[in-house]
Parts: structure tokens; sequence; C-alpha cells
DNA sequence: ATTGTGGCCTGCCCGC
DNA sequence: TGCGGGCAGGCCACAA
């Protein structure tokens, strides 16, 4: 599914398209767009407007304007395409066909055309999005700001690191890495883990999202293609548990994974 | 305030 | 062969 990983390579898809105009908009399906006013109302504020650049923060993309910024998330199954060009050839979890009726958004512009497919409209656009609400990015984010994300709760550490408010751009596949690389059982609650714990969190977390940047997807980790019933531990062979941790399931190896406290 | 739960939305896959 | 149930999870509304 889209995570960081996935959302930043849309944004870099997306990014030659700066300097155009938009020419027209076609909310194909109104559902998909958010927020205070109609999908009438979505079109007519961004067409003629000049896009002047891309950011993103977490999954957020945005894509500003001369006007308002256009903020479009991608859910589970969503995917930006430019000119036509899927950027992205599949995704875990999202269908690997790529059927016309499942385009929800399709912007033009006076240098190539932008649309979204979302063939379950868990993703979404919405104009001038609240960014203050989201924690640091996952890319940057400092071990300071880290430590104070998990400082004194008493929620599941992958609870923490999926909170959006907290760190942006987690999501489930890269949560599960993370907490995988680290050797720091998921449902640990944060609070309780030790300043050394959280630099090594911070460091993992840190140098998984720039791999996983670097293989292509959330769902190239190291142990994401054992998350499934008989997978092991790529390490030390350990069959892999499952559970329910944050409300997402989850995967871990118990034997490097450890519930108490390490070192 | 924090923390947990259910619903949205639909394609896919398994068992009958 | 068709059908129903379960599952996938990002995000948001809501409850305690």
């Amino acid at each position: 599914m889209p995570e960081l990983v996935e959302v930043e390579l849309y944004r870099r898809m997306a990014a030659p398209l700066v300097g155009a105009t938009v020419s027209s908009v076609d909310v194909v399906d109104p559902r998909f767009i958010r927020g205070a006013g109609s999908a009438a109302a979505f079109a007519k504020a961004i067409t003629g407007r000049a896009l002047t650049g891309t950011d993103r923060i977490g999954k957020l993309l945005l894509m500003h304007t001369d006007g308002p910024t256009i903020g479009l998330r991608f859910g589970m199954t969503g995917v930006l395409g430019v000119d036509g060009d899927d950027g992205l050839d599949e995704l875990v979890y999202g269908p690997s066909r790529r059927d016309p009726a499942w385009v929800r958004l399709r912007i033009v512009t006076t240098s190539g055309e932008l649309f979204v497919r979302d063939p379950r409209i868990l993703g979404s656009a919405i104009l001038d999005p609240d960014t203050a609400a989201l924690g640091p990015d996952a890319t940057t984010i400092t071990a300071g700001q880290l430590a104070a994300a998990v400082r004194g709760s008493r929620s599941p550490i992958k609870a923490r690191l999926l909170d959006q408010h907290r760190v942006a751009g987690v999501g489930n596949l890269i949560a599960d890495e993370v907490l995988w690389r680290a050797s720091i059982a998921p449902q640990r609650p944060a609070g309780s883990l030790s300043a050394v714990e959280v630099r090594r969190l911070h460091r993992h977390v840190r140098s998984t999202v720039a791999d996983l940047l670097d293989r292509g997807g959330s769902h190239l980790g190291r142990m994401t293609d054992q998350r499934k019933p008989g997978g092991c531990c790529p390490t030390d062979g350990t069959p892999l548990q499952r559970a329910t941790v944050g409300g997402r399931t989850t995967w871990w190896c118990p034997a490097h994974q450890r519930q108490g406290a390490r070192r």
C-alpha cells in the first residue's frame, strides 16, 4: 500500500508538471473529494492555476499552486499516474489490473495529465489540507523528536509509529520492518523503551526508510515477504508470529524481538 | 488529554 | 460453477 516511500515516488513523478497551468479538472468520483465544498468547487478552485511546487509530508502529497494547495492522499490502493504512465507496477494488497473505471480524479495541465486511480476510494483529494497536525516526517525526524513521540506513552510502540500525528509517513509494512530491524517487539509499551532502544529505533527509522526508497517500495524490506502464514525470520529462521497490534496485522520475530526490555 | 474501536470502500481468494 | 465470508489497512469519527 502507499506509504511514505510510494508517495515520495509519486511526488517525483508529479514534479515535472511544476510550471504548468491546470487547464481542466475532472472529478470522476465526487466521493474522492473531501473537505468543505463540492466536487465542482474543487475543480473551479484549481482550474487556471499555475503549479508552483510539490511537497510531501508523510503520506500526504502536496501540489502547490498560485491559489490553493492540492493535497492528495492515496489510502491503501491509490496510484498516481502522470501522462497515462503508471509509475508503479503494482501495489501490495492492490489489484494488479488497471481498470479505467477506478480513476477517481483527473487533472489536465498544459504540460501533461495527472490522474489518481484508487479502486477502494480510501484515498482523497482536499484543498489546503491541515499539515500542522502531522508529526515530523520519518525521512528527517531527529532523535529528539522521536524520543518526544515515544516518551510517557503506554501505547504499543508500533501504534505510536503508525500515529501520523506523532511520526508522519510510517505505515504498517514499514513499521513491522523497522521494529524487526531494531529488534524491538511491536507490542512493547512505547514509554518502556530505554534511551538506548529509542536511539536504536531512531537510527532504524531513518535508515529503513532510506533503504526502502532505494529499493523502490515499502513492500521491499528484508522481512516483508515473510509476513505470511509459515513465514520465518530471515535472520534466525524462527517462525514469525502474527497478532493485531495497534489495530493492524503485525508480524514479528519472537526470538530477537523480545517482549522484555533488552540492554 | 490519551487510547481504543468501528466504519468506510472494493477486489480478491478460499471453501463450500 | 457461483456465491458468501473474511481479509487487506489508511484515515477519520467517535467513545470512554
